[in-house]
DNA sequence: TAGATTGTTAATCGATTAACAATC
DNA sequence: TAGATTGTTAATCGATTAACAATC
């Protein structure tokens, strides 16, 4: 996977978490904010938050603290989401029906550009607007959406063959929601989100207690 | 949030992954495992099995390696999988909706006993044979499944009173969907999953490259 | 016994936190 | 100026890895 150099994965999630405090901060009139008021919102140390910032510039002024909006503006940056990005889902069962729909990716700058499936009675519906393809028209419609995000959401014994193509296709970031490890080339950036395992550190957590 | 001593939190995750791969393994006709075959199939280091393993115990034979269902049945213990948990969802929603059909819940021991909601409209409509109930009979309905998971599908402006409602019930548990940090007593089992800030680690990497 | 692999210790690596000079 | 808060360094903490004795 390819990283960029010494800054922990962990900074980026939480830089996502700051983002959102941020754009409701400015939202509601506070233009200036602390990496205190950032902590406080977000559940982390005022200091982690200075260092998670200082990774990537100085954004504040000393004995002052942070334009809400211009914080804002230079995290989204940092994340990417200055643009909006097309994304294809892989697998039209109900996760992938319902990944479609989810309004929380198209509120951050995600446009879900086509669902694909290989079960004849779903290629041509539509969902909310958005086409069913046949995976074999894959490599075609991501040049066509100029599609650079997958979402798997397919069964695990069909998620390698699945991200395969995607690679072949040309896309470079995969998020894999099969709950199996895959595996792609070193320049495709892959994420797997395991929706059970998330429960299964609540169980962990509750037995024994 | 509760937790056992010593033990890092990304470890949980991973007896998790070897798990997927033992039963697997077992299944196949593996009866043997080695700390390197878990490793190699789950992406992470021989040591690092070996050393995930000993902070419950010594499942293994040295010189030999460990029996793939016994070291599977042991983590299941340890994770808590060694019972069937009802779950309840609020918010029948799209992602609500989703969640309360996915298969990889109920194969892990997870069944979803009721989803909740406040709209007049869905009260009283089923989902694959689960119920529609409103929020205000949730205790009482909460009692009556012994729920002790709930997983929080509404919007973020809601999810606040949802958590605090689900408390109030008697839930134990919570894993959180909407983009916003809630806070619950210290008594609780707290989890975020924030479905776009996974898409974002991809749109983060694949900026500057 | 020789070869293999565990369980565990010590070394290393990396992330978080505390502290404070810089500066608004 | 006095008070506040950043940016950054050094100290601390915690997780991962390497190495190896134990032992099958």
């Amino acid at each position: 996977m390819i990283k960029k150099a010494k800054i922990p994965d962990a900074t980026i999630g939480r830089l996502s978490l700051y983002s959102r405090y941020l754009i409701e901060a400015y939202e509601k009139g506070v233009t200036t904010v602390s990496s205190q008021s950032i902590a406080d919102a977000t559940g982390v140390t005022p200091a982690q938050v200075r260092k998670d910032l200082a990774y990537f510039g100085e954004f504040g002024t000393r004995g002052v603290g942070y334009n809400s909006k211009e914080l804002y503006m230079h995290i989204m940056k940092i994340l990417g989401l200055d643009k909006r990005w097309p994304v294809a889902i892989i697998g039209a069962g109900n996760l992938g029906r319902a990944l479609s729909q989810y309004k929380g990716f198209h509120e951050r700058g995600f446009d879900i550009s086509c669902i694909f499936d290989n079960d004849p009675k779903k290629i041509g519906k539509k969902l909310s607007n958005i086409n069913i393809y046949h995976l074999d028209v894959l490599e075609e419609k991501v040049k066509e959406f100029k599609i650079e995000l997958g979402i798997i959401a397919v069964p695990a014994q069909a998620a390698q063959e699945v991200a395969d193509k995607l690679v072949k296709a040309g896309i470079r970031g995969i998020m894999n929601f099969a709950p199996i490890n895959i595996t792609v080339p070193d320049n495709i950036v892959l994420r797997r989100v395991d929706l059970s395992a998330q429960l299964e550190y609540l169980t962990y957590y509750l037995e024994e207690i």
